[in-house]
DNA sequence: TCGTAGTTACGTACACCGTACGTAGTGCGG
DNA sequence: CCGCACTACGTACGGTGTACGTAACTACGA
């Protein structure tokens, strides 16, 4: 098979392994880490095929015997860094159960700082992430309420994991790319910052300023929020 | 001035007009017009430098007189969109007036796709954003909390509004840069869930699916996604 | 008033990207 | 055992962001 399916196609529902021909060199599995290993070293942007290729020690488009789009690469790395969830029995506290699965999601991201910016509901499929799906469910079964209603509150859990992740590595991942210092980009921006603030057109924010409230408590924020959102369904 | 700077630099902070040489061509809103032209009719992924130069009519490297990295021109596009917001006069009636401008934000979202894409707390600094900001602190004046109480909600709100709108239009998106259309794309995933679902490991899911509920109701969820929230500090 | 420094304009060039296509070799199913 | 489906992979194309060099132009300092 050479050229790629005119019809649209999941990679989960290829074989890994076809009947004919060599053996592949390869798994799903060591061409998703060589592409996590490289996009956790040097940022998302520096996985390429070609990259991902020379550290798996073949030759670039071999890498498409694997792979029909790079975008199925990405969705291969996402379930593999999925895979790290331990999924304990449910406790029958369903809030205590979801804050516990929220902090996994938490700490995967902060290991695996790329993963925000992959997060879509398209790449909601992969084996790995039904198995999340389905345990968040699992926590919620003592829960009287439809599907539709825990799927929204799962739903919102995971956009506040997303976003806050996204939030507090930002500057730190955006400096990857950029030719001088976090430091030195927050030096500026918040000058910048503070030149508009005051020029008077502010002034909600220039009070806030002015108070100075010190460093932000990011753990608290998060759980913070998380707790709001779960309250909010917990009337 | 041939070269970029060596030191970090925030757009907004440089005049738009410097003082020697010839008069610039072009306004910076005319280059963000141009790129919002452009990934409003093709998508993000076709906004180059070269694309929109071309729609301006000059040469590809003279765009950067103007915009000293492509992660610039983004922060003018969402600047660009952002100019479109009203901020009419506080009601007295805080939910009421969040409720109207996250309708608001979801509502240009929806004409630029892309924006969600974009969102990141690293371009909360434009021009247009801080008005944003400023009017949702105005909009929050007789509420009794602290600043950054407020700024949680705020940035809740941000929250919900972009993941919603994203995975709205996710799919659709999607199938812009894919060689098939949306509903194929759609059916090949839902014949992978399904064939999934019948293996019998995700009891919770095949049960939902056996219900089938119909269509969802896209406004109904983002409006309860939202009320939720503004429920949830609102003690 | 007149250099001249700093700006605008932009063509060329480089390194890198995703991937279409062609070819060679390999091993299972009929 | 034949033939086909598969793996492997080199080459090449059209795209990207942008460094760099050059030419034209204008506002300011002397």
């Amino acid at each position: 098979m050479v050229g790629r399916p005119a019809v649209p196609e999941v990679i989960w529902a290829r074989p890994e392994r076809a009947g004919r021909g060599p053996r592949p060199a390869f798994s799903r599995a060591d061409i998703a880490a060589a592409a996590v290993r490289i996009a956790d070293a040097e940022g998302l942007d520096a996985v390429s095929m070609r990259k991902v290729a020379a550290e798996l020690g073949c030759g670039t488009m071999s890498l498409y015997n694997y792979v029909p789009r790079k975008e199925d690469l990405y969705e291969l790395m996402l379930d593999a860094v999925s895979g790290g969830y331990e999924f304990p029995e449910p406790s029958g506290d369903w809030r205590a159960d979801l804050i516990a699965l929220a902090h996994q999601a938490r700490e995967m991201m902060q290991r695996h700082t790329w993963v925000p910016r992959l997060m879509s509901p398209v790449y909601g499929f992969s084996p790995n992430a039904l198995r999340y799906l389905e345990y968040s469910l699992s926590c919620l079964d003592g829960v009287d309420a439809r599907f539709g209603e825990k799927m929204e509150l799962i739903a919102m859990v995971t956009s506040v994991v997303t976003t806050y992740v996204a939030n507090e590595i930002a500057t730190a991942e955006r400096s990857r790319s950029l030719p001088w210092s976090e430091e030195q980009e927050h030096a500026a921006r918040t000058g910048y910052l503070i030149s508009q603030i005051a020029t008077g057109k502010y002034p909600r924010m220039a009070a806030a300023f002015a108070e100075d409230p010190g460093p932000i408590d990011l753990d608290g924020v998060f759980d913070r929020a998380l707790r709001r959102v779960l309250d909010s369904f917990d009337r």
